[in-house]
DNA sequence: TATTGTTATACTCTATAACTATA
DNA sequence: TATAGTTATAGAGTATAACAATA
């Protein structure tokens, strides 16, 4: 098996941001059983798995890793502090406001993990952990090279009166 | 050149929900702003963006392809109808929606494809033509491994019991 | 009786700007 | 003067349930 691909693709399917979204869709509707039996929201979640792999993080960061605005992380840390799930660390930048996870918090996470580890193990043999490994790293090189796009993007002038409408 | 990956990633990275999230959201800043100038949101556009590619489609398969909720479908069919950019269409099923794109609908749809296409560009040779192949096959597959797993959960007993709670 | 879509409702996230505190 | 984060606010999406119309 482990074909990469057996069937053409539709137009439709051509489209990435539009194939990352359905897959994600696809992906998240099986472990979010395990995020609502918690009590969590995805995006609270994604603030407790970064600060799982760290020792504290501050608010920049996480927004960043997470993909949350600011204004919605500040109600996320609200949230996560009142349970008891996160903790503030003192910082020597005092505007920096740094976190990470209580005993509490680490143990819900851990508690995750184990929950949805199963169903983690059934799509790895489904779809195939080489592949799956192969995709993440397509799916991270992929973030990295339009960052790199978007921090310089006006390098071929060739290709600025494109832009312009008609 | 044409590497499969030459880092390690970090554990967070090692989330598909989270970095199929982080990818979409790199991939969408790329593309947005000829969205936005267009007035459009993006799910409004994965509308146009599947009926341009079919002659009429109905509302549950554009909510299933476009990842939209028949809530938000049904005001988003108001917008785009109200705009002229999209027409409901007869059919034999009194209770199906159809729409189809208007001439004005198909134009702007060309339009955003046509300003977007440099930047496609870009991103296809910065990343590579047949690695973006692989991945979107990748994506597309995905989806379909979970959707399938998801129509038939538990086919596994042996697995039943490790969902429950401690 | 099942399916399709709309309405209603509550909540959350998205996005921007203005503001505060600190560096 | 620049940066980090919060507050305020408007708008859009998310999610469920209840309902109407049709098959």
């Amino acid at each position: 098996m482990q074909k990469t691909s057996s069937r053409a693709l539709r137009k439709f399917e051509k489209s990435l941001p539009i194939a990352l979204l359905r897959s994600r869709e696809a992906t998240t509707r099986l472990f979010k059983p395990f995020i609502d039996s918690h009590d969590l929201t995805m995006p609270q979640w994604r603030v407790l798995r970064a600060l799982a792999d760290a020792d504290a993080l501050d608010a920049k960061t996480l927004a960043e890793r997470c993909v949350i605005l600011p204004p919605s992380l500040t109600r996320i840390f609200r949230g996560l502090t009142q349970r008891g799930l996160i903790e503030q660390v003192e910082c020597n930048d005092a505007r920096r406001h740094m976190v990470r996870l209580t005993e509490r918090g680490r143990a819900m996470f851990e508690d995750v993990v184990q929950e949805s580890e199963p169903s983690y193990s059934k799509l790895a043999e489904a779809f195939g952990q080489e592949r799956l490994d192969t995709l993440l790293d397509l799916l991270n090189d992929l973030r990295d090279t339009v960052q790199t796009m978007s921090d310089a993007p006006q390098q071929n002038t060739e290709t600025r009166r494109v832009a312009g409408r008609r």
